[in-house]
DNA sequence: CAGCATCCTGCGTGATACTG
DNA sequence: CAGTATCACGCAGGATGCTG
């Protein structure tokens, strides 16, 4: 067997998803472009919204977690080419696709970690 | 959009679920406890499963990660006070209801994260 | 059996400065 | 505008040994 590559055999799926979504904005872009392609810009204004309080993300960091998106193949980056540079970032099909399930998440969290007075005995 | 109450922060519902799962473990753990209770052993056990490559989680960590997910509310932690020690962590009511958050994450990673399918059509 | 104590390391994340 | 380069740091997470 070539075990140069990715010889998994077979790894949790929870687990697969949990290490391709690492991070703390993966899952925010994914949700921010689930409407259209969007800019490199734009993608960091939208980041802002909800860390007002915290610091903004950073060229490196944003950089960073849209290539790993990218290499997940769950977005697609589009480059113009003209100056000033222009890029857009997209969801691939693979990246629509799991929309629903960041919809899932985000759901849940509205639910359930909106209002942190939630001590609730086990049952 | 429905504007929340005075004096909330407004945390990405997203952020808050990520920041939740966070680690490598939790969500596994979640999804293991979701057929009812287990033991500490069990658990670890369990959590060796598509791990057979890497090193077993050590105690250190997943009594970290036990905690953690009482301390956010979705598992309960029951010590039989017996020798030699037998202790059940079992969901709460709040963890059950994101098991099937969980199970949608599953179902995509199994759907597409499965095999390292490539040639992905950004259209 | 179900943990805790201590040490150690890699990486994720942020700050700052620079570039095409 | 859309990044890259460099530095620094906290923390997740692994190794190992011990305990009630």
């Amino acid at each position: 067997m070539a075990k140069a590559g990715p010889g998994r055999a077979h790894v949790c799926p929870v687990a697969a998803f949990q290490k391709m979504i690492s991070g703390k904005y993966k899952l925010r872009i994914v949700w921010d472009l689930k409407d259209g392609p969007r800019r490199y810009g734009e993608i960091r204004s939208g980041l802002l919204r909800g860390a007002e309080g915290s610091a903004p993300i950073t060229p490196r960091v944003l950089s960073r977690e849209l290539k790993a998106l990218a290499a997940s193949g769950l977005i697609d980056r589009r480059d113009f080419g003209v100056v000033p540079p222009k890029v857009e970032y997209r969801l691939t099909r693979k990246g629509q696709s799991c929309v629903p399930v960041v919809a899932a998440i985000r759901d849940w969290g509205e639910r359930h970690l909106g209002e942190p007075a939630r001590a609730e005995a086990a049952e």
